[in-house]
RNA sequence: CGGGGCGUAGCGCAGUCUGGUAGCGCGCACGGUUCGGGACCGUGAAGUCGAAGGUUCAAAUCCUUUCGCCCCGACCA
């Protein structure tokens, strides 16, 4: 491929609403345009990198004997309104009315239809298991767009489905896709973990997430260094380092205008570690006190899965519950729902005194208050893993990939049901397997980049070699230029030659920008000397090379 | 949806406070010189100043409304 017949309009400076790594590499090296928030164009250079990855999606996916199928896009309401989900999705949904005022949405995944068709053309258990996948564009107006393509409201998505007859061959099923996953992701050239993960509203026995670290990433996952344990912050178990108990006597202490545990522990002299910070939320059962150390964070989904939703209460709330204004709140002589993070069961703290410029020290969980004991706090850097006991660290990562257990949440309500050997009416057992080619290229380039621009790992990189003829007026460059083009292209390999008439700093550049692996340097003093140079885009070395001998070293790959 | 920021030429920005002929750099076109890490000189094209309404002799600038984009948070099936 030609520089010059190719639409690749790299940018000098990188435009302005760009903040993440990828997205100013994809804007700059002319890979992507945006049309609106959270809707991309992908330029022929990032066309071929979601080629190249769905290429291998495609591989591994066909491995492991999934069928490609393609599933509408714009779909009718019914199959929603059985799972329920019509309704419990809001505003995140496209919905529209086709021309005879049928409620219609554009498809944001796929398990009702698959799970439709499953429905119609599965009977027996003859016929499990099967994996149906798709690569296919899916809809969510999301309420945030954001980091160039890592959040957008349309997406190209590998999302694969696997219908089992029993809990085992779910396991199976979904074991072979974690498998698959780990090869995908490893032949993309990414560093990932696999983390368990909050099963959300998909429903089902268990799910995971595949994690490739980036500060650019939304998600912080849980990692221990020592047996391997991983997991979303959002379900991540961990126990808080101990503190040092005070044995205070139990008493009120005078702590006039300090509010915030910052305060008070600055105004006693105590460590936070050494206080109960009390929260109070309104659920939709009524309001909950939450109980979390004072160094620790209240993590608001642990709570959620045991509450329901709930918001935060307001100010008059507080005191209409707890008769005191917030800050001075604490978990003692109330009658409302209590829940305590267990940390909290062992030792003494300063707590609020529930009335006002008063906290109370030496409370006791038992002796003072009762509590629910959950696991409600945000599990942070230093904790002690859940497994062995080892400190954890964080990580900030983007979600590459999922997998769910869903079991029957899909398939019950739609009827999908087969009969069993002895002739029993059963429901399909489902998983379900998502993967973001979108989502692969831009933590590929958060993982692989410098100062300069993009370094392609070989296997997804638009092209594998990029020829750069110094000069496009010595017609022995150009001449070579064209011939290691059209031979190397012979050999399988994707070629692009900046056969632009630019002067060579220009060339260096751009090539390093756009990030192509391998770049062969066509320049007139080597070129006297029968010499050309292959230059390796990561580590920036050279060498001299006699042209066959390129040719050669290509073959052998 | 809450908080913040920004909309001026293709891109990056100045001009807005204090109203008075719309500017700079890059890019683009043409001519010339140059030619191994984003060259230089000259000439030139290109802007309903996001939109609508208002105030004023006069609005990019002041007022009102509105649309869009980005960031933080909430949300993220």
């Amino acid at each position: 491929m030609r520089f010059t017949s190719m639409l690749i309009p790299t940018l000098r400076e990188t435009p302005s609403e760009a903040t993440a790594v990828s997205h100013k590499l994809m804007l700059r090296a002319g890979y992507v345009r945006q049309l609106a928030a959270g809707l991309y164009v992908y330029l022929p250079l990032g066309w071929r990198v979601l080629t190249k990855i769905n290429g291998i999606l495609r591989e591994e996916m066909d491995a492991i004997g999934a069928q490609e199928v393609s599933m509408p896009v714009l779909q009718p309401s019914e199959p929603w309104e059985l799972t329920g989900r019509w309704s419990d999705i809001k505003e995140e949904m496209f919905r529209l009315k086709d021309r005879g005022g049928r409620d219609m949405c554009l498809g944001m995944t796929h398990e009702e239809i698959m799970t439709w068709l499953a429905a119609r053309e599965i009977h027996s258990y003859r016929q499990m298991p099967q994996i149906w996948y798709q690569i296919q564009t899916k809809l969510r107006d999301e309420a945030r767009p954001k980091s160039g393509v890592l959040r957008t409201r349309e997406f190209l998505m590998k999302d694969s489905y696997s219908f089992d007859i029993s809990q085992e061959g779910l396991e199976k099923s979904y074991k072979l896709h974690a498998d698959a996953y780990h090869r995908i992701f490893s032949r993309c050239g990414l560093r990932f973990w696999q983390v368990q993960s909050d099963t959300g509203m998909m429903g089902g026995a268990a799910a995971h997430e595949f994690m490739a670290p980036s500060p650019s990433g939304e998600d912080d996952i849980v990692l221990c260094p020592k047996c391997g344990y991983s997991a979303n912050v959002e379900i991540a178990g961990s126990t808080p380092p101990a503190v040092q108990s005070e044995n205070a006597p139990f008493e009120d202490v005078h702590t006039p205008e300090k509010r915030t545990v910052e305060e008070v522990s600055r105004f006693l002299k105590k460590k936070p570690g050494n206080f109960i910070k009390s929260i109070l939320v309104m659920a939709e059962s009524g309001p909950v006190l939450a109980l979390v150390r004072g160094d620790q964070q209240l993590h608001e989904k642990k709570l959620q899965r045991i509450t329901g939703p709930f918001r935060p209460a307001h100010k008059d709330e507080v005191r209409d519950t707890l008769g005191v204004e917030a800050g001075f709140i604490g978990p003692i002589g109330h009658k409302v729902r209590i829940i305590a993070d267990p940390v909290l069961r062992e030792g003494d703290y300063i707590s609020g005194a529930n009335r006002k410029d008063y906290h109370t020290q030496g409370v006791r969980a038992g002796a003072h208050f009762q509590a629910e004991w959950q696991d409600i706090h945000a599990a942070q850097a230093g904790d002690m893993c859940p497994e062995c006991g080892s400190p954890v660290s964080m990580e900030k990562a983007i979600e590459i990939g999922n997998i769910f257990q869903l079991g029957t949440k899909y398939s019950a309500p739609l009827n999908a049901v087969f009969l069993d050997e002895s002739g029993s009416e059963r429901p399909i057992i489902m998983g379900s397997y998502g993967i973001g080619p979108a989502r692969i290229a831009a933590a590929a380039i958060e993982q692989n980049h410098d100062k300069d621009g993009i370094i392609w790992p070989e296997s997804i990189a638009p092209f594998d070699v990029e020829i750069i003829p110094v000069s496009m007026e010595n017609r022995e460059i150009v001449e070579l230029a064209d011939k290691l083009h059209s031979e190397l292209s012979g050999m399988g390999l994707d070629v692009l030659v900046d056969d632009r008439d630019e002067r060579a700093g220009v060339k260096f550049k751009d090539a390093d920008l756009i990030g192509i692996p391998r770049h062969i340097v066509i320049g007139e003093k080597n070129l006297k000397d029968g010499f050309i140079e292959l230059k390796d885009r990561r580590t920036r070395q050279s060498e001299r090379l006699r042209p066959e001998k390129v040719l050669a070293r290509s073959r052998e790959k």
